[in-house]
DNA sequence: CTTGAAAGTTCTCTTAATGTTCTCTACTAT
DNA sequence: ATAGTAGAGAACATTAAGAGAACTTTCAAG
Protein backbone atom coordinates (compact mmCIF):
# COMPACT_ATOMS: atom_id res chain seq x y z
CA UNK A 1 0.00 0.00 0.00
CA UNK A 2 3.02 2.35 1.17
CA UNK A 3 4.06 1.30 -2.71
CA UNK A 4 1.84 3.70 -4.57
CA UNK A 5 1.93 6.66 -2.53
CA UNK A 6 5.04 7.72 -4.17
CA UNK A 7 3.67 7.44 -7.35
CA UNK A 8 1.77 10.53 -8.77
CA UNK A 9 -1.16 9.90 -10.88
CA UNK A 10 0.70 9.83 -14.11
CA UNK A 11 3.40 7.52 -13.33
CA UNK A 12 0.89 5.72 -12.48
CA UNK A 13 -0.84 5.76 -15.60
CA UNK A 14 2.39 5.29 -17.35
CA UNK A 15 3.26 2.50 -15.13
CA UNK A 16 -0.11 0.59 -15.93
CA UNK A 17 0.41 1.18 -20.01
CA UNK A 18 3.97 0.20 -19.91
CA UNK A 19 2.94 -3.03 -18.74
CA UNK A 20 -0.08 -3.58 -20.54
CA UNK A 21 2.32 -2.91 -23.89
CA UNK A 22 4.61 -5.69 -22.98
CA UNK A 23 1.88 -8.43 -22.44
CA UNK A 24 0.47 -7.21 -25.50
CA UNK A 25 3.63 -7.20 -27.69
CA UNK A 26 6.31 -9.02 -25.75
CA UNK A 27 8.73 -5.99 -25.79
CA UNK A 28 9.16 -2.45 -24.17
CA UNK A 29 7.29 0.73 -26.41
CA UNK A 30 9.33 3.77 -27.44
CA UNK A 31 9.05 7.05 -25.91
CA UNK A 32 6.36 8.02 -28.50
CA UNK A 33 4.41 5.42 -27.97
CA UNK A 34 4.19 6.09 -24.19
CA UNK A 35 3.49 9.79 -24.99
CA UNK A 36 0.87 8.92 -28.02
CA UNK A 37 -0.93 6.57 -25.57
CA UNK A 38 -0.89 9.18 -22.54
CA UNK A 39 -1.46 12.52 -24.39
CA UNK A 40 2.35 13.63 -24.55
CA UNK A 41 3.91 14.82 -27.23
CA UNK A 42 7.08 15.55 -25.86
CA UNK A 43 9.43 12.72 -25.41
CA UNK A 44 11.28 14.65 -22.92
CA UNK A 45 8.74 14.58 -20.74
CA UNK A 46 7.87 10.96 -21.44
CA UNK A 47 11.75 10.09 -20.75
CA UNK A 48 11.70 12.11 -17.05
CA UNK A 49 8.80 9.89 -15.96
CA UNK A 50 10.41 6.67 -16.90
CA UNK A 51 13.28 7.96 -15.50
CA UNK A 52 10.92 8.36 -12.16
CA UNK A 53 9.66 5.02 -12.21
CA UNK A 54 12.98 3.64 -12.75
CA UNK A 55 14.31 5.67 -10.08
CA UNK A 56 11.15 4.79 -7.80
CA UNK A 57 11.98 0.57 -8.55
CA UNK A 58 9.17 0.03 -10.30
CA UNK A 59 11.19 0.03 -13.70
CA UNK A 60 14.10 -1.55 -15.10
CA UNK A 61 15.91 -0.70 -18.34
CA UNK A 62 17.98 -2.50 -20.23
CA UNK A 63 21.67 -1.44 -20.58
CA UNK A 64 21.56 -0.67 -24.03
CA UNK A 65 19.53 -0.34 -27.46
CA UNK A 66 16.15 0.62 -28.29
CA UNK A 67 12.75 -0.85 -26.44
CA UNK A 68 14.76 -1.78 -23.39
CA UNK A 69 11.57 -0.53 -20.81
CA UNK A 70 11.06 -3.63 -18.34
CA UNK A 71 8.97 -4.32 -15.44
CA UNK A 72 11.32 -4.32 -11.91
CA UNK A 73 10.11 -6.96 -9.61
CA UNK A 74 8.71 -4.38 -7.20
CA UNK A 75 4.77 -3.92 -8.30
CA UNK A 76 2.52 -1.33 -6.91
CA UNK A 77 -0.15 -3.16 -4.70
CA UNK A 78 -3.49 -1.48 -5.51
CA UNK A 79 -6.16 -2.56 -3.26
CA UNK A 80 -9.15 -4.47 -5.12
CA UNK A 81 -7.67 -3.28 -8.82
CA UNK A 82 -6.26 -4.67 -11.38
CA UNK A 83 -4.29 -3.70 -14.86
CA UNK A 84 -6.71 -4.71 -17.92
CA UNK A 85 -4.09 -5.05 -20.39
CA UNK A 86 -7.05 -5.21 -23.15
CA UNK A 87 -9.37 -7.09 -25.72
CA UNK A 88 -7.96 -10.24 -27.14
CA UNK A 89 -9.12 -12.36 -29.63
CA UNK A 90 -8.09 -15.01 -31.25
CA UNK A 91 -5.66 -14.17 -34.09
CA UNK A 92 -5.20 -11.07 -33.70
CA UNK A 93 -3.20 -8.68 -31.89
CA UNK A 94 -3.88 -7.22 -27.98
CA UNK A 95 -5.95 -3.89 -27.97
CA UNK A 96 -5.60 -1.92 -25.33
CA UNK A 97 -8.96 -0.85 -24.41
CA UNK A 98 -9.53 2.94 -24.74
CA UNK A 99 -10.11 4.84 -21.31
CA UNK A 100 -10.22 1.41 -19.35
CA UNK A 101 -6.95 0.41 -18.17
CA UNK A 102 -7.89 -1.02 -15.14
CA UNK A 103 -10.75 -3.37 -13.50
CA UNK A 104 -12.03 -2.13 -10.15
CA UNK A 105 -13.02 -5.13 -8.30
CA UNK A 106 -14.62 -3.04 -5.38
CA UNK A 107 -17.21 -1.86 -7.12
CA UNK A 108 -19.80 -3.53 -5.69
CA UNK A 109 -20.65 -1.89 -2.27
CA UNK A 110 -21.46 -4.23 0.52
CA UNK A 111 -23.81 -2.68 2.20
CA UNK A 112 -26.15 -3.04 -1.51
CA UNK A 113 -24.57 -6.63 -2.06
CA UNK A 114 -23.94 -9.57 -1.41
CA UNK A 115 -22.13 -13.04 -3.13
CA UNK A 116 -23.87 -16.51 -3.46
CA UNK A 117 -22.11 -20.29 -4.45
CA UNK A 118 -24.53 -21.94 -7.67
CA UNK A 119 -25.27 -24.99 -7.43
CA UNK A 120 -26.99 -26.81 -10.48
CA UNK A 121 -27.30 -26.05 -14.20
CA UNK A 122 -30.18 -23.98 -14.11
CA UNK A 123 -28.57 -21.15 -15.65
CA UNK A 124 -25.34 -22.82 -18.26
CA UNK A 125 -26.56 -21.88 -21.13
CA UNK A 126 -26.17 -18.23 -20.21
CA UNK A 127 -22.51 -19.30 -19.04
CA UNK A 128 -23.20 -19.75 -15.51
CA UNK A 129 -21.89 -22.87 -14.37
CA UNK A 130 -22.06 -25.33 -11.11
CA UNK A 131 -19.60 -23.85 -8.90
CA UNK A 132 -19.21 -19.97 -10.31
CA UNK A 133 -19.51 -17.32 -7.61
CA UNK A 134 -22.38 -14.54 -8.16
CA UNK A 135 -22.63 -11.28 -6.90
CA UNK A 136 -25.96 -9.71 -6.61
CA UNK A 137 -27.20 -6.59 -5.66
CA UNK A 138 -30.10 -6.53 -2.64
CA UNK A 139 -33.68 -5.10 -4.06
CA UNK A 140 -37.00 -6.36 -3.68
CA UNK A 141 -38.33 -5.71 -7.07
CA UNK A 142 -37.33 -6.56 -10.56
CA UNK A 143 -37.86 -5.81 -14.30
CA UNK A 144 -39.21 -8.34 -16.74
CA UNK A 145 -36.12 -9.91 -17.49
CA UNK A 146 -33.67 -9.96 -15.10
CA UNK A 147 -32.09 -12.39 -13.05
CA UNK A 148 -32.87 -13.14 -9.55
CA UNK A 149 -32.80 -14.56 -6.54
CA UNK A 150 -35.98 -15.35 -5.69
CA UNK A 151 -37.26 -17.09 -2.28
CA UNK A 152 -40.70 -18.83 -2.55
CA UNK A 153 -42.46 -18.80 0.36
CA UNK A 154 -39.95 -18.05 2.55
CA UNK A 155 -38.21 -21.35 2.24
CA UNK A 156 -36.77 -22.24 -1.23
CA UNK A 157 -34.21 -19.94 -3.45
CA UNK A 158 -33.45 -20.04 -6.75
CA UNK A 159 -31.40 -18.31 -9.26
CA UNK A 160 -33.51 -17.73 -12.55
CA UNK A 161 -35.36 -15.30 -14.79
CA UNK A 162 -38.04 -13.37 -13.46
CA UNK A 163 -40.86 -13.36 -15.92
CA UNK A 164 -43.95 -10.78 -14.86
CA UNK A 165 -47.02 -12.67 -16.36
CA UNK A 166 -49.58 -10.46 -14.52
CA UNK A 167 -50.84 -8.81 -11.66
CA UNK A 168 -49.97 -11.71 -9.37
CA UNK A 169 -48.40 -14.33 -11.47
CA UNK A 170 -44.91 -14.37 -12.08
CA UNK A 171 -42.72 -17.16 -14.01
CA UNK A 172 -39.20 -18.53 -13.22
CA UNK A 173 -37.56 -19.63 -16.51
CA UNK A 174 -33.84 -21.33 -16.37
CA UNK A 175 -31.70 -20.59 -19.15
CA UNK A 176 -31.19 -24.31 -19.45
CA UNK A 177 -33.57 -25.95 -22.41
CA UNK A 178 -33.48 -29.13 -20.11
CA UNK A 179 -35.50 -27.71 -17.63
CA UNK A 180 -39.00 -26.05 -17.63
CA UNK A 181 -40.15 -22.61 -16.58
CA UNK A 182 -42.21 -22.41 -13.16
CA UNK A 183 -44.61 -20.01 -12.27
CA UNK A 184 -46.00 -18.72 -8.87
CA UNK A 185 -48.51 -16.88 -7.53
CA UNK A 186 -46.43 -13.34 -7.31
CA UNK A 187 -47.34 -13.64 -3.35
CA UNK A 188 -45.56 -16.72 -3.06
CA UNK A 189 -41.87 -15.16 -4.30
CA UNK A 190 -39.87 -12.70 -2.49
CA UNK A 191 -37.01 -10.93 -4.61
CA UNK A 192 -33.90 -10.85 -2.54
CA UNK A 193 -31.71 -9.37 -5.11
CA UNK A 194 -31.03 -8.83 -8.91
CA UNK A 195 -27.90 -10.13 -10.80
CA UNK A 196 -24.86 -7.76 -10.95
CA UNK A 197 -22.47 -9.84 -11.34
CA UNK A 198 -20.94 -13.51 -11.53
CA UNK A 199 -17.19 -14.66 -11.33
CA UNK A 200 -15.42 -18.18 -11.52
CA UNK A 201 -12.00 -19.35 -9.69
CA UNK A 202 -9.54 -21.60 -12.26
CA UNK B 1 -13.73 1.35 15.58
CA UNK B 2 -14.73 2.19 18.64
CA UNK B 3 -13.27 5.02 19.17
CA UNK B 4 -15.03 6.35 16.35
CA UNK B 5 -17.68 7.95 18.57
CA UNK B 6 -15.57 11.07 19.13
CA UNK B 7 -15.79 12.59 15.83
CA UNK B 8 -18.23 15.01 14.68
CA UNK B 9 -20.94 13.30 12.12
CA UNK B 10 -18.93 15.44 9.16
CA UNK B 11 -15.76 13.63 9.99
CA UNK B 12 -16.83 10.61 10.66
CA UNK B 13 -18.75 10.94 7.35
CA UNK B 14 -15.54 12.02 5.71
CA UNK B 15 -13.53 9.78 7.37
CA UNK B 16 -16.13 7.00 5.46
CA UNK B 17 -15.42 8.44 2.41
CA UNK B 18 -11.81 8.66 2.64
CA UNK B 19 -11.61 5.03 3.37
CA UNK B 20 -13.71 3.87 0.22
CA UNK B 21 -11.94 6.07 -2.20
CA UNK B 22 -8.52 4.60 -1.28
CA UNK B 23 -9.83 1.16 -1.46
CA UNK B 24 -11.18 1.66 -5.06
CA UNK B 25 -8.12 3.88 -6.39
CA UNK B 26 -5.35 2.94 -4.24
CA UNK B 27 -4.27 6.46 -3.05
CA UNK B 28 -5.71 9.58 -1.64
CA UNK B 29 -8.03 12.36 -2.83
CA UNK B 30 -7.83 14.93 -3.28
CA UNK B 31 -9.72 17.93 -1.19
CA UNK B 32 -12.02 18.80 -4.42
CA UNK B 33 -12.80 15.54 -4.66
CA UNK B 34 -13.45 15.02 -0.69
CA UNK B 35 -15.80 18.12 -0.98
CA UNK B 36 -17.55 17.52 -3.85
CA UNK B 37 -18.54 14.26 -2.43
CA UNK B 38 -19.95 16.02 0.82
CA UNK B 39 -21.09 18.93 -0.90
CA UNK B 40 -18.28 21.38 0.54
CA UNK B 41 -17.23 23.88 -1.79
CA UNK B 42 -14.35 25.46 0.19
CA UNK B 43 -10.66 23.36 -0.29
CA UNK B 44 -10.01 25.42 3.15
CA UNK B 45 -12.74 23.56 4.47
CA UNK B 46 -11.94 20.72 3.67
CA UNK B 47 -8.36 20.69 4.63
CA UNK B 48 -9.23 21.40 8.24
CA UNK B 49 -11.16 18.69 8.94
CA UNK B 50 -8.17 16.35 7.12
CA UNK B 51 -5.87 17.89 9.68
CA UNK B 52 -8.56 17.60 12.66
CA UNK B 53 -8.45 14.02 11.40
CA UNK B 54 -4.95 13.67 11.61
CA UNK B 55 -4.74 15.32 14.61
CA UNK B 56 -7.40 12.67 16.23
CA UNK B 57 -4.74 9.81 14.98
CA UNK B 58 -7.13 8.41 12.13
CA UNK B 59 -5.37 9.74 9.27
CA UNK B 60 -1.88 10.31 8.14
CA UNK B 61 -0.20 12.13 5.55
CA UNK B 62 2.69 11.91 3.42
CA UNK B 63 4.88 14.20 3.80
CA UNK B 64 5.22 15.67 0.68
CA UNK B 65 3.34 14.96 -2.55
CA UNK B 66 -0.09 15.17 -3.77
CA UNK B 67 -2.81 12.72 -2.72
CA UNK B 68 -0.89 11.97 0.22
CA UNK B 69 -3.69 11.24 2.45
CA UNK B 70 -3.97 7.98 4.01
CA UNK B 71 -5.54 6.10 6.91
CA UNK B 72 -3.75 5.55 10.57
CA UNK B 73 -3.03 2.11 11.41
CA UNK B 74 -5.24 1.91 14.30
CA UNK B 75 -8.08 2.37 11.15
CA UNK B 76 -9.15 -1.04 9.95
CA UNK B 77 -8.77 -0.78 6.21
CA UNK B 78 -11.86 -1.42 4.58
CA UNK B 79 -11.11 -4.47 2.10
CA UNK B 80 -12.67 -5.63 -1.05
CA UNK B 81 -15.21 -8.24 0.34
CA UNK B 82 -18.75 -9.07 -0.01
CA UNK B 83 -20.72 -11.20 2.07
CA UNK B 84 -20.87 -14.42 0.72
CA UNK B 85 -23.97 -15.86 1.99
CA UNK B 86 -24.42 -19.28 0.93
CA UNK B 87 -24.63 -21.45 -1.87
CA UNK B 88 -27.91 -21.68 -4.02
CA UNK B 89 -29.63 -24.63 -5.41
CA UNK B 90 -32.78 -24.60 -7.15
CA UNK B 91 -35.58 -25.45 -4.93
CA UNK B 92 -33.58 -25.52 -1.76
CA UNK B 93 -32.99 -22.99 0.66
CA UNK B 94 -30.01 -21.13 0.54
CA UNK B 95 -27.55 -22.82 2.86
CA UNK B 96 -24.40 -21.50 4.01
CA UNK B 97 -21.10 -22.56 3.11
CA UNK B 98 -19.09 -23.50 6.12
CA UNK B 99 -16.14 -21.46 6.64
CA UNK B 100 -16.66 -19.58 3.69
CA UNK B 101 -19.26 -15.99 4.67
CA UNK B 102 -17.11 -13.63 2.46
CA UNK B 103 -16.11 -13.10 -0.79
CA UNK B 104 -12.40 -11.46 -1.24
CA UNK B 105 -12.26 -9.76 -4.39
CA UNK B 106 -8.90 -8.84 -4.21
CA UNK B 107 -7.29 -12.67 -3.66
CA UNK B 108 -5.18 -11.82 -7.01
CA UNK B 109 -2.19 -9.51 -6.49
CA UNK B 110 -1.87 -7.24 -9.74
CA UNK B 111 1.89 -7.27 -9.23
CA UNK B 112 1.23 -11.15 -10.66
CA UNK B 113 -1.91 -10.64 -12.40
CA UNK B 114 -3.61 -8.68 -15.36
CA UNK B 115 -7.02 -9.01 -17.23
CA UNK B 116 -8.04 -9.36 -20.17
CA UNK B 117 -11.53 -8.89 -22.08
CA UNK B 118 -12.44 -11.64 -24.21
CA UNK B 119 -13.47 -10.87 -27.74
CA UNK B 120 -15.36 -14.37 -29.57
CA UNK B 121 -16.30 -17.79 -28.65
CA UNK B 122 -13.45 -20.15 -28.69
CA UNK B 123 -13.97 -20.86 -25.17
CA UNK B 124 -17.60 -20.56 -24.73
CA UNK B 125 -18.04 -24.25 -23.75
CA UNK B 126 -16.96 -23.97 -20.95
CA UNK B 127 -18.42 -20.50 -20.07
CA UNK B 128 -15.88 -17.92 -21.29
CA UNK B 129 -18.15 -15.95 -23.11
CA UNK B 130 -17.64 -12.64 -25.52
CA UNK B 131 -17.62 -9.90 -23.12
CA UNK B 132 -16.07 -12.18 -20.36
CA UNK B 133 -13.00 -10.73 -18.03
CA UNK B 134 -10.02 -12.76 -17.77
CA UNK B 135 -7.52 -13.03 -14.94
CA UNK B 136 -4.20 -14.14 -16.27
CA UNK B 137 -1.62 -14.63 -13.63
CA UNK B 138 1.41 -13.82 -15.39
CA UNK B 139 3.95 -16.56 -15.90
CA UNK B 140 6.19 -18.01 -18.83
CA UNK B 141 5.48 -21.30 -18.77
CA UNK B 142 2.45 -23.10 -18.97
CA UNK B 143 1.67 -26.89 -18.19
CA UNK B 144 0.14 -29.22 -20.10
CA UNK B 145 -3.87 -28.29 -20.04
CA UNK B 146 -3.59 -24.80 -18.55
CA UNK B 147 -5.47 -22.00 -20.69
CA UNK B 148 -3.27 -19.86 -21.39
CA UNK B 149 -2.91 -16.55 -22.86
CA UNK B 150 -0.14 -16.70 -25.75
CA UNK B 151 1.03 -14.37 -27.77
CA UNK B 152 2.59 -16.34 -31.28
CA UNK B 153 5.53 -13.95 -33.23
CA UNK B 154 5.29 -11.32 -30.60
CA UNK B 155 2.09 -10.24 -32.49
CA UNK B 156 -1.09 -12.40 -32.49
CA UNK B 157 -2.71 -13.01 -29.17
CA UNK B 158 -5.00 -15.73 -28.06
CA UNK B 159 -6.34 -17.25 -24.96
CA UNK B 160 -6.41 -20.88 -25.64
CA UNK B 161 -6.09 -24.78 -24.14
CA UNK B 162 -1.94 -25.61 -23.86
CA UNK B 163 -1.35 -28.88 -25.08
CA UNK B 164 2.63 -29.65 -25.36
CA UNK B 165 3.01 -31.97 -28.29
CA UNK B 166 7.04 -32.30 -28.24
CA UNK B 167 9.77 -29.98 -27.23
CA UNK B 168 8.98 -27.86 -30.15
CA UNK B 169 5.86 -28.22 -30.80
CA UNK B 170 2.62 -27.10 -28.93
CA UNK B 171 -0.63 -26.96 -29.90
CA UNK B 172 -3.50 -24.48 -28.91
CA UNK B 173 -6.83 -26.01 -28.51
CA UNK B 174 -10.20 -24.20 -28.49
CA UNK B 175 -12.77 -24.71 -26.45
CA UNK B 176 -15.69 -24.46 -29.01
CA UNK B 177 -16.59 -27.69 -31.09
CA UNK B 178 -16.65 -25.22 -34.50
CA UNK B 179 -12.87 -24.22 -34.36
CA UNK B 180 -9.43 -25.96 -34.87
CA UNK B 181 -6.81 -26.31 -32.82
CA UNK B 182 -3.75 -24.97 -34.09
CA UNK B 183 -0.13 -26.31 -34.08
CA UNK B 184 2.83 -23.93 -33.52
CA UNK B 185 6.49 -24.09 -33.34
CA UNK B 186 7.38 -23.89 -29.84
CA UNK B 187 9.61 -21.19 -30.61
CA UNK B 188 6.80 -18.81 -32.04
CA UNK B 189 4.89 -18.90 -29.00
CA UNK B 190 5.32 -16.56 -26.18
CA UNK B 191 3.18 -17.25 -22.86
CA UNK B 192 2.33 -14.50 -21.24
CA UNK B 193 0.38 -15.96 -18.83
CA UNK B 194 -2.15 -18.57 -17.74
CA UNK B 195 -5.93 -18.41 -16.98
CA UNK B 196 -7.23 -17.86 -13.00
CA UNK B 197 -10.41 -16.45 -13.17
CA UNK B 198 -13.01 -14.99 -14.87
CA UNK B 199 -15.43 -12.64 -14.42
CA UNK B 200 -18.71 -11.29 -16.06
CA UNK B 201 -21.17 -8.06 -15.56
CA UNK B 202 -25.25 -7.74 -15.88
C1' DC C 1 31.41 0.12 -44.05
C1' DT C 2 28.52 4.34 -44.38
C1' DT C 3 24.41 6.82 -43.90
C1' DG C 4 20.10 8.36 -42.40
C1' DA C 5 16.18 7.69 -39.61
C1' DA C 6 14.50 6.39 -35.33
C1' DA C 7 14.97 6.25 -30.56
C1' DG C 8 16.91 7.89 -26.42
C1' DT C 9 19.04 11.71 -23.34
C1' DT C 10 19.65 16.20 -21.38
C1' DC C 11 18.21 20.61 -20.49
C1' DT C 12 15.52 25.07 -20.16
C1' DC C 13 11.31 27.31 -19.78
C1' DT C 14 6.27 27.29 -18.70
C1' DT C 15 1.60 26.29 -16.91
C1' DA C 16 -1.90 23.98 -14.23
C1' DA C 17 -3.34 21.51 -10.24
C1' DT C 18 -3.20 20.76 -5.50
C1' DG C 19 -2.22 21.92 -0.80
C1' DT C 20 -1.74 25.46 3.02
C1' DT C 21 -2.86 29.38 5.68
C1' DC C 22 -5.80 32.76 7.03
C1' DT C 23 -9.89 35.80 7.72
C1' DC C 24 -14.63 36.35 7.92
C1' DT C 25 -19.44 34.52 8.54
C1' DA C 26 -23.43 31.89 10.36
C1' DC C 27 -25.80 28.85 13.39
C1' DT C 28 -26.57 26.33 17.67
C1' DA C 29 -26.00 25.17 22.41
C1' DT C 30 -24.51 26.42 26.90
C1' DA D 1 -21.87 36.41 25.60
C1' DT D 2 -18.89 32.50 24.38
C1' DA D 3 -17.50 28.23 22.34
C1' DG D 4 -18.00 24.74 19.01
C1' DT D 5 -19.26 23.30 14.46
C1' DA D 6 -19.41 24.27 9.88
C1' DG D 7 -18.82 26.96 5.69
C1' DA D 8 -16.88 30.37 2.00
C1' DG D 9 -13.12 32.02 -0.38
C1' DA D 10 -8.76 34.40 -1.36
C1' DA D 11 -3.82 34.63 -1.48
C1' DC D 12 0.16 32.14 -1.45
C1' DA D 13 3.28 27.99 -1.74
C1' DT D 14 4.35 23.59 -3.52
C1' DT D 15 4.02 19.82 -6.71
C1' DA D 16 3.08 17.79 -10.94
C1' DA D 17 2.95 18.04 -15.63
C1' DG D 18 4.01 19.76 -20.26
C1' DA D 19 6.56 21.67 -24.59
C1' DG D 20 10.36 21.51 -27.33
C1' DA D 21 15.13 21.97 -28.82
C1' DA D 22 19.76 20.25 -29.16
C1' DC D 23 22.50 16.46 -28.82
C1' DT D 24 23.82 11.35 -28.65
C1' DT D 25 23.19 6.57 -29.59
C1' DT D 26 21.28 2.63 -31.99
C1' DC D 27 19.78 0.12 -35.75
C1' DA D 28 18.58 -1.12 -40.37
C1' DA D 29 19.25 -0.54 -45.20
C1' DG D 30 22.18 0.10 -49.01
Amino acid sequence: MENIATLTVLENSMLRFIRGYLVRHGQGPTLTEIGKALGISSKGTVHRYVQALVEKGYLLHTERGWRGIRLADRIPHTHATLPLVGRIAAGRPIEAIPGRDELNLAEYSPDEHFALEVQGDSMCEIGILDGDLVIIKSQAVAKDGDIVVALVDEQEATLKRFRKLSADKIKLVPENSQMQPMVYEASRVQIQGVLVGQMRRY
